[in-house]
DNA sequence: GCTTGACTCTCCCCTGACGGGAGGCCGTAA
DNA sequence: TTACGGCCTCCCGTCAGGGGAGAGTCAAGC
């Protein structure tokens, strides 16, 4: 016969544990003496402490575990063991799922952050064409979440990029602006008001901005300086994209916004055909 | 504005999930009227409560939620991020194993039901030869479990079959039986009082039976009598396999053990040379 | 203005599988 | 005699809500 404490260390359940089990009838003591009220286990409880924490080790509830072990291992062991397999699996889907988007997240996240932490300055580089989900909208810029959010939810998984704006204007408008919201999808797929099609690629000058929208026109005016200096010829639309701002879930701190604004030019007329 | 009712209908959250997440400083409603109680939702925290519903989704705790919609998205965000990857991937590996363990129960509990329904009589048949692990032992036949729950864990995740029992004696002893628990492996591995080895294969007389052990000498006076039928030969050691009894986990009903006795024999000797 | 029915409020208890801790009993060693 | 360790019961807390009681509120129909 084992005190509860040295039952404990042999099952390598805790006494809380014991109790609990003793509480719940899954784990009767051999036997409970009436005065002091302490339990005692024997030796071939430790076999059934075995089997419980095995049982345990398959995701089972304690309820189930009691009809189990109380049952024949008739029919009903089987048609238990299939309902336990089926929710675990089940859960495992689930949890899969969340794996997946969560790795996506991280994905984009440090996508983001390395793109944050490149150099601050005018660059050349080449864009190769992106497939997008576009809607149109000329009004006001605060108007875009909205656009965005209906994209996201007409695409929901088939979207893999950042969102972007394309600024069709060439002046700067408050209330009558001429833009459209994008999302690159991976995927053809016609949905009613939104324009699906590649945006083209090519060369393009690109600058990041860090800090909140208001700023902008800052970082726009070095990268027109840029452009004017060589006689570069900006072509419409040009491109904003929102490699860290305020998402579907974040609001996020408007300083730490990162936004890379790029512009494809056609060069410079005279001398660049050689 | 909307009532909660109207908003729980918008973002697929029950009204006490609403009060809830109001209570924990998750979602708190944009108004709330001060003479009647009434929560107020407006159109905002739709968006809101459809960020949290995602969250959700990826599995973190109502807290953590807390925490990443007070973030300002910087590098906590990340580190939020891949803890919660991580545990989740841990708690989709546990599962994993919980499921494969379930397969395997399940298959075994099958493999036992489809034996225990063929034919009740004596059969003959080929055995493969067999790699298992035993304890040999003189003495009662009490002793077995202990042997067979040695032998399991030592062997854990190696065994592949139901336990078998094999029997030198030609006659039946009480209190000094000579036999030996053995249960198939998958895998040679040496373990101290082990004995490793392949049973032979061969030509066997086979009978199942069915009901508690004590019956199993009516079973045992068949198949003999089969063996003499024939003029068989019959080779020691015997062997009796537990294909439905009191396992590690359940004791079950004694009146549904099944237990298959094999007998390998050599051919009778005058006539079967032809 | 009144009633009715639908809606909402707060408050309390319930889930599962324990863990933490308070306060008390018992036996033994210093 | 006191201290200590082990054990007991009882109560509360976890997490993310669910169920229900009893009371107050809103809007529509009469």
């Amino acid at each position: 016969m084992f005190s509860i404490g040295e039952f404990s260390k042999l099952t390598q359940l805790t006494v809380k544990t014991l109790r609990f089990y003793h509480e719940q009838d899954i784990l009767v003591p051999a036997c409970v003496d009436p005065d002091s009220g302490y339990r005692y286990y024997d030796a071939s409880q430790v076999e059934l402490a075995r089997a419980i924490t095995y049982l345990r080790g398959l995701e089972f509830s304690l309820s189930d575990i009691r009809e189990l072990l109380q049952s024949d291992g008739g029919d009903d062991l089987l048609t238990i063991l299939e309902r336990q397999h089926a929710a675990v699996k089940s859960r495992i889907k689930q949890l899969g799922k969340a794996v997946r988007a969560l790795e996506q997240f991280i994905l984009e996240e440090r996508q983001a952050k390395s793109m944050a932490q490149i150099i601050n300055d005018v660059q050349e580089k080449d864009l190769t064409p992106l497939l997008v989900a576009g809607i149109r909208i000329k009004g006001r810029y605060s108007e875009c979440g909205r656009a965005f959010g209906q994209i996201s939810r007409s695409y929901g998984r088939h979207l893999c990029g950042k969102p972007l704006l394309l600024h069709y204007d060439t002046e700067y408008h408050e209330a009558d602006a001429d833009f459209e919201a994008c999302l690159p999808i991976r995927q053809m797929k016609d949905v009613e008001g939104v324009s699906v099609r590649e945006l083209p690629g090519g060369r393009c000058v690109s600058l990041v901005h860090r800090g909140p929208y208001d700023e902008l026109s800052r970082s726009y005016a070095r990268i027109f300086q840029y452009l004017n200096d060589r006689k570069y010829q900006a072509l419409v639309p040009t491109r904003e994209v929102y490699l860290k701002g305020p998402g579907m879930i974040f609001k996020g701190n408007p300083k730490k916004y990162v936004t890379e604004i790029q512009i494809l030019f056609a060069p410079a007329v005279k001398s660049d055909r050689r």
